[in-house]
DNA sequence: CTGTTAGCGCCTTCAT
DNA sequence: ATGAAGGCGCTAACAG
């Protein structure tokens, strides 16, 4: 591999008039300029991009921790970062904690040395940890949970958009509701706790069922015999994996959505909407949030002005696996 | 952030010893080797990964190319890979080419100088351009397809699978089938090809019309008509995707399917076994294929011996969408 | 406008 | 066993 030395030799040059030349410096006379740049094409010459990092103290990367790759959102949202990063030259490092909490603090904090800054998707880390994480990752990006100030947040906005789908509900004459919590230490689960809290407040008539789930199919079907004794005429799943489980579960049980019981999901996940019935659900915008989510990081690290706080509305979905109360 | 001398400092040695220490080269004095772990300690000190990088002319990081970040199977991918790749303590950088092929090639030759090696996911690249591609990028490992001895190479087996998925068909009863090919000039789709040659090959009855369609859904709803046209009694989808949007597309026009007609996808990705009626196809275990192309990058960076070509066999998954022929 | 020089932070011979 | 010194490849003052 060519080195700017080698470069320099060619051309007759020292090597700072090569690197001048490289870095686009105007202050070099244009006939040198040009024997280095064919001196260059010819070896095949580019900067070493970590020589250059060292001295210049940026790696043009940035590092992106989630905890689950093989979650359709964090997928989404990685897709979005990872190209709107690229738009701007920036590349891409991540770290999937595996849903290892304690991991994920190292994690960040490991991937931070070699990056210019970290986007943190660490829903489960609690707050007094992440608090103390945070100073410690700077410039970093939070997405979906709060950082008192310490950092730029890119959020959607759970505790909004699960209240328009309560309002569906109670619109379509339901009254006894069941909620199938997710993880219950999660931001977003405590963002639609306040959701609920709402629409409890709004309608004294309004009866909702806090049921325990996680977060997959699995644990969708699982809650399918819960939700029927909890006498409810409609669920609101924590996300479409449990929403499709549950859904699966009670079609096996003969029992008709959304005849009898109606069903709605949170994410809009691409195959929500192929479930039968679709999928009434919030479709989050992941891959915007990740866009966004590069945006803040872009304005820190190029010290532009930039929002503190950005909040995406879910959009909600209606589909047929919502219907009026039977 | 401290450096190698302020521990030398705190420590009063000197910074070979510090270096020594940290390295765990045992020829240092117990006792200052105490001295300087307390130091480093005290003051939160670890090595620079990028100047390391610079003089061990190593980074501990590999990139992942891959053509779009959306599509699931190289999800899994990627998930497999950045798993295996974190146990040996190595970071994954990853490129979306975004299916830019053209853009595919800078892309790889980009990544390729901040990191030790590549692990390159370019379907559509086309076999000159990746032959020449290749020795630049090394060490290199090619994921699903053929690198003519100039790359190990880590692929599912496409054209075995195939094969079975049409022999099941065939045992039942099938003799008219349609093929929706994806992208025509992906490697996959040729050893498909080569599957359905094989196929007629063995039986003489056996016709296959080959009718063009993309790579997702809204490309398997579009071929609908011309799958009803052909007369087949089962399809070969070119992957799930397509094969759960000519399914929804099949329902829509009152066909149904596996009476009327059987349906095979391809990949088994996480909801075909959702769809209605569940999806035959082929399980493309793509996790342990980014496990194992993780696993001959790590051969190659550590001089170890290797396999010049792991085949992974999917498993043929038999689900409703596939019955007798009519 | 160009070349020389001093680092960026660390590892590693080479002496001692 | 330890320290001094050179260099990884490059950029950015500083002279000239």
């Amino acid at each position: 591999m060519a080195k700017i030395t080698d470069v320099a030799a060619r051309a007759g040059v020292s090597l700072s008039t090569v690197s001048r030349v490289m870095n686009g410096n105007p202050t070099v006379d244009p006939v040198l300029a040009e024997r280095v740049r064919a001196a260059a094409l010819e070896l095949g010459y580019t900067a070493n991009p970590l020589a250059r990092s060292l001295v210049l103290g940026r790696t043009q990367t940035v590092a992106v921790v989630i905890p689950d790759l093989g979650n359709p959102t964090f997928q989404a949202i990685l897709r979005g970062l990872s190209r709107a990063a690229a738009d701007d030259g920036y590349h891409v490092l991540i770290a999937d904690s595996a849903e290892q909490v304690d991991e994920e603090r190292v994690l960040a904090v490991a991937t931070r040395r070699r990056t210019d800054g970290v986007i943190l998707c660490a829903p489960r880390l609690d707050q007094a940890s992440l608090d103390v994480l945070l100073p410690e990752l700077a410039p970093v990006v939070v997405v979906n949970r709060a950082a008192q100030d310490s950092a730029p947040v890119v959020a959607a906005d759970y505790r909004t958009a699960l209240g328009e789908l309560v309002e569906h509900l109670y619109g379509l004459g339901h009254r006894r509701v069941a909620y199938l919590a997710g993880v219950p230490r999660s931001a977003s689960n405590a963002a639609r706790l306040a959701a609920l809290a709402d629409a409890r407040a709004a309608h004294p008539d309004l009866e909702i069922a806090e049921l325990p789930s996680g977060v997959d199919f699995d644990s969708g079907a699982a809650a399918a015999d819960a939700v029927c004794a909890s006498g409810a005429t409609a669920v609101l799943a924590f996300n479409d994996l449990v929403a499709m489980g549950l859904l699966s579960a009670l079609t096996d049980r003969g029992i008709r959505v959304p005849a009898d019981i109606s069903v709605a999901g949170f994410d809009d996940i691409p195959f929500a909407r192929y479930t039968s019935p679709p999928l009434t659900t919030a479709a989050v915008p992941a891959a915007e949030l990740g866009a966004q989510a590069w945006a803040a990081m872009h304005a820190l690290l190029t010290g532009a002005e930039s929002v503190p706080f950005v909040a995406l509305r879910p959009q909600t979905i209606l589909r047929g696996s919502t219907a009026a109360a039977p």
